[in-house]
DNA sequence: CACTTGACCTGTCCGC
DNA sequence: TGCGGACAGGTCAAGT
């Protein structure tokens, strides 16, 4: 669920919190949470500073000034959250369980900080992952080679972008926007959202849509993104940014998670469906094949 | 290579 | 109420 806005988010979150902190420890549960970890992880970490807090894709970068770089999937249910010192049971936060239970079944890694702060991350579905890698390192790994280019920069057009959908000309637009490979960051519910912004079907197949409607694609994208970042992402399930809290996209969302309720353009009832093995949400009268 | 499907997990919800 | 199964969805591996 987090796709680029939340981890964007969270990148933007962690920037103001732990810059310049030191480690002074570090613990984790499974191998399953920290698949590559040395035997010694928290020695690699333990008087480290951080230094850059980075984003490509849905994948967070924390920069070390040991020339390391933990590097960060949320995947479906992975969360990142900073507790500062002495907020724990009221103080600032009287409703927020979730910074007052932290650690809990599903804290996967413990990270300390030498002013008694603490990030932690949790996944209750084990499917994110924490590596650690030396920095110059990361572009290598192979998630970064193939990754497509970063849908907001300011320097990609809509040229670009269109010319990006040549390899995938015979699936449906659905699973090509949501190929990493094609363009960063986009998961299912921007692709919802875009392709109703756009008014096209998801099952269309990417060789039969016009420039205009890659334009148009291209567009909604954008402004989709940038607005779910102006509103710290969206929760529909389990999303919480660095301080543990919710986003707000999922209330100005017009077709995501809307079935039943009416198209914000046309008022036909929105349509769930399932296209490229996920739930698919459409306005039948504005998207068509 | 292009494309599709299943696996990885666990918590929640729905129908019987 | 209990229980089985479908579902949630990012990415990779294995299949066609």
């Amino acid at each position: 669920m987090p796709e680029l806005p939340e981890v964007e988010t969270v990148r933007r979150g962690l920037s103001s919190l732990i810059i310049g902190k030191v480690v002074t420890n570090e613990t984790h549960d499974t191998a399953k949470g920290f698949p590559n970890a040395p035997s010694d992880v928290s020695s690699f970490l333990r008087g480290a500073t951080i230094i850059a807090i980075r984003r490509r894709a849905k994948v967070l970068l924390i920069d070390l000034s040991s020339g390391y770089s933990l590097v960060i999937h949320l995947k479906m249910t992975g969360q990142l959250v900073y507790v500062a010192p002495n907020v724990r049971f009221g103080a600032g936060h009287p409703n927020d369980s979730l910074i007052n239970s932290l650690p809990d079944t599903s804290t996967r890694v413990t990270i300390e900080f030498s002013d008694g702060s603490t990030l932690f991350f949790n996944d209750q579905r084990k499917f994110g992952w924490v590596r650690l890698l030396p920095t110059i390192e990361v572009p290598n790994m192979d998630f970064m080679k193939k990754v497509g280019p970063e849908p907001l920069a300011s320097q990609f057009t809509a040229p670009q972008f269109q010319e990006r959908f040549t390899r995938r000309k015979k699936t449906n637009i659905k699973a090509a926007i949501l190929d990493q490979s094609v363009v960063a960051g986009v998961g299912n519910i921007y692709a919802d959202e875009s392709l109703w912004g756009a008014k096209i079907h998801p099952q269309r197949l990417v060789g039969t849509l016009t420039d205009d409607e890659f334009s148009a694609l291209y567009t909604d994208l954008r402004e989709v993104m940038n607005l779910a970042i102006e509103k710290g992402g969206s929760s529909n399930h389990t999303y919480v940014n660095a301080e543990g809290k919710k986003g707000s996209y999922m209330d100005f969302a017009r077709a995501f998670r809307r079935e039943g309720l009416p198209c914000p353009r046309c008022s036909t009832p929105i349509e769930k469906l399932r296209v490229a093995g996920r739930g698919t949400h459409i306005c039948p009268q504005c998207q068509t094949i």
